[in-house]
DNA sequence: ATAGTATTCAACTACTTTCTAAAATAGTTA
DNA sequence: TAACTATTTTAGAAAGTAGTTGAATACTAT
C-alpha cells in the first residue's frame, strides 16, 4: 500500500538528513557556532577548531553542501559565514535540546566548575554589585542577539572584539559576562581572556535565556 | 595554547552530536516526524516508515540513547513517544532551514505537483470557496499546534484522528486541508485519504507558517 | 508449564565517513 | 616568468554505520 506520497516524503526527509548529517561532526558543529559569531577565513578556522587545513576545507564543503554556510572568494582568502537566520535558530534549538535532554552536559559543564576558576556568579549577587556599582554587565554574544533582547543595563562587547576594546572596561570594578545559557561557552572564553590581561572578571550562571525564561523583560535594540 | 575552555567546548560538542547524529537518518527523522503527531509502539511505526521491526527498534534504540524519544513498556508492547517539547522545536526549526536552504526541496515539491493529482489550492480560491460557504478547512496539524494557532474558521482533525471523524465533514462540499508548510506533507496524506473515501478533498499551498508571516493573525485555544 | 506475540540483541556483510599525506588549483607578488 | 600562499582535491587506510538473519528475552493467555 504504497501511495503517492510516500515516495515524496522518502526524498524529503532524504534531503533533510544532509542538513543534519552535515552537522552530525563535533568539529563541524563548532565550525558552525564560531561562523555565527562572524565569518572567518579556512586558515583560521582551521587555527580555531584544532585541524589541518586539509581536513577543515573537507568540512567546510560538506556544510556547504548541506547549504548551512556559504562562502566568497577574495583574493587568496575564502571567507566562510553561516547561510542565514534559519541555520542561526536551528543551532539554538539544537543547543535547548542539548540543555534539556542531555544529562551529560549539565556533568561537563559541573565539571569544568569542580577546576574552581570557574565558579559562576548567581543572579541575586550579581544584581547587588550591579546597584552598588561594584561591577559592569557585559554581554558577549554576537551583537545581533544582543540587539534582539538582553538584560538590562549590559553591554554589548561580543567575544569576537574584546580583545580590541579592553580599554572600555574598567580596570577597578568587577567585570561580570554572561552569554546564551548554562552551557554557552561565550562567557567563560571572555572570563579567561579578561582575567589573562589583569581585569576581575566572573560569569554570571544563567544566560539570557533563563532571564527571559523567568520573566525578567528584556531589553532590545 | 589550549584553554581549559577547549576540552570542556570539545566534549559539549561531542554530546551535541549525539543529537544530530540521532537524526542523521532519512528514517530516523521520519519516525520522530510521525512521533511529533503521537505516541506509538515499534509495530506500528515499522510498517508506517516501511522497515522491518528488527532496524525499526535499533533505529528506536538510537533515538533513545540520544534522548530525543522516551519509551514506555506496558504489557507486551512498547511505546515510544518524543521526549519533550524541545525536540518538537527542534524538528520545526530542522524543516525551516530546509525550506529556507534547500532547492533540491522546492523541486521535490513541484515534481509532486507535476503528478496533477495534488494540485495545490492559493489563499485566494480557498477564502472565497469559504465565503460561499462551498468548503470547510481543516486544520490537519496535531492538536497542540492547532491550539498554539490556527488559521481563523479551520477546525481541527488531526491527520491521525481522520480516519475516525469523517463523519464529521460535509460529503456536499470541497474539503480544504491544511497543514505546516508548503512541504509538510500531512495535508497531502489528508488530501490523499479523503479522495479514497469519496470526499472532494484538495490541500492549501501555504501552511500556518505562511499565513502567520504574511501577517494573518491566528486564532489560538 | 506451553505456546504465542512484541521487542530486543548479536553477528555478519556491505557501505560510508574521516583522517592523512601528497598533489593540484588559483591567485598574488617579485 | 617563477616563487609563494591559501585553498581544494585525491587516494587510501582505518573506523564507524546500517540492514539482514536468526536467536534471545519478556510478557500474556491457555
Amino acid at each position: 500500500m504504497s501511495t503517492p506520497c510516500d515516495a515524496l516524503k522518502d526524498a524529503l526527509y532524504e534531503q533533510l538528513t544532509r542538513l543534519t548529517s552535515a552537522m552530525s561532526h563535533p568539529k563541524r558543529l563548532l565550525t558552525l557556532d564560531l561562523l555565527a559569531q562572524g565569518p572567518r577565513t579556512v586558515e583560521v578556522l582551521a587555527r580555531e577548531i584544532g585541524m589541518s587545513v586539509a581536513s577543515t576545507s573537507q568540512h567546510l564543503r560538506a556544510l556547504k553542501q548541506a547549504r548551512l554556510v556559504e562562502s566568497e572568494k577574495s583574493g587568496l582568502y575564502v571567507t566562510y559565514r553561516l547561510a542565514d537566520e534559519y541555520v542561526y535558530r536551528l543551532l539554538d534549538a539544537l543547543r535547548d535540546v542539548g540543555d534539556s535532554r542531555l544529562a551529560e552536559i549539565e556533568q561537563i559543564v559541573r565539571q569544568a566548575r569542580a577546576g574552581r576558576a570557574f565558579e559562576p556568579m548567581t543572579r541575586q549577587e550579581a544584581m547587588q554589585c550591579l546597584r552598588k556599582r561594584e561591577s559592569v554587565l557585559v554581554d558577549v554574544r554576537p551583537k545581533e542577539e544582543y540587539d534582539a533582547g538582553h538584560i538590562p543595563s549590559a553591554i554589548s562587547i561580543p567575544l569576537a572584539e574584546l580583545d580590541q576594546r579592553l580599554e572600555e572596561l574598567p580596570k577597578e570594578k568587577l567585570i561580570v559576562v554572561y552569554c546564551r545559557g548554562t552551557y554557552c561557552f561565550l562567557a567563560l572564553q571572555a572570563v579567561e581572556l579578561l582575567r589573562q590581561k589583569g581585569f576581575r572578571a566572573r560569569h554570571l550562571e544563567e544566560g539570557v535565556r533563563d532571564f527571559s525564561a523567568s520573566g525578567v523583560k528584556l531589553e532590545t535594540g
